[in-house]
DNA sequence: TAACTGGAGTTCCAAGATGCAACCCTGCGG
DNA sequence: CCGCAGGGTTGCATCTTGGAACTCCAGTTA
């Protein structure tokens, strides 16, 4: 059976789930980002094997996070790069970076640190509320029926 | 196959995609954080298998992300409640729903508005920086690697 | 007392998805 | 002319999914 598709659902969760709720997409846009572009580089850094890389990363183009670049004219060489889209991607990949070295991290300590070079600090991410600037908590966020919410079929 | 196991690897976003990287993970964690509490909430809530539901929960209970408590005492009765753990990955959902709501949205508008109460206006999710307060980008952001990445076994 | 109901899961099965390894195609370098 | 690098496809055995039916148990209803 096909996994269930949910981009469709009234949820912008849902829909995000949809392609980002898979792994491999995750570390594939995550690899992008760490500046990986071809093929072979995905494949060998993450070890994914080279049937899915090639559906995931068609995925991803068709998605728009990635667009397939030719590199050169007279062979058939092509590379991935980043969109906007994709490239935004990113905040959502530190907030997991930032849970994961809070709750799945050893006693040795994180294996990653992420350096801001725009500040020159070492840096977590924090998610906040864009109007008062304060980290969110779930109790303190209600989730409304927005102007795209189907109204019941009547 | 399984799926590959990409808990263990030195890279906090693959730990956290291990577990957040599955549609349902995060579907079921949203509608936990929305107050759904109950095996049969969850299935009708999402329209997931039962089968494909109780091997998640296990799943999510192991991984300490929600607990089961019995809430009957005469008959077996369980409801799944978030830890701090799968609290805290709200966060990341919210997120999310930003970047869905950028993306993913067409012209009828999001179907999703959060409301924060604290400050008590509709909000987005922003990313920032712990030091400097400044919404982050890829660009200025490099990863380093921290104490816990295993040294060149040499 | 028998049948019914609701909550919480299992069990079964067919259709897909995954991982792995081997194979294809195209110019260029030696 | 051989081999290689880059970028994929193909085949296969094994898992995972989704759907629906079935199980258990203790109240409720008739």
């Amino acid at each position: 059976m096909r996994r269930i598709d949910t981009s469709a659902w009234p949820c912008t969760i849902a829909r995000a789930a949809d392609v980002l709720g898979d792994h491999w997409n995750l570390l594939i846009i995550r690899q992008a980002c760490l500046g990986t572009r071809r093929f072979d580089g995905f494949q060998t850094a993450l070890g994914i094997g080279r049937n899915i890389l090639s559906q995931r990363l068609s995925r991803l183009v068709d998605e728009g996070l990635l667009v397939r670049v030719e590199y050169e004219e007279s062979r058939p060489r092509y590379e991935y790069r980043l969109t906007d889209k994709g490239r935004e991607v990113y905040p959502i990949l530190a907030t997991m970076a930032a849970w994961g070295e809070r709750w799945l991290t050893g006693p040795e300590g994180t294996p990653l640190v992420l350096h801001h070079t725009s500040c020159n600090h070492d840096m977590h991410a924090v998610v906040v509320c864009d109007k008062c600037q304060e980290p969110i908590d779930v109790r303190y966020v209600r989730a409304k029926a927005g102007p795209g919410f189907p109204r019941p079929a009547s």
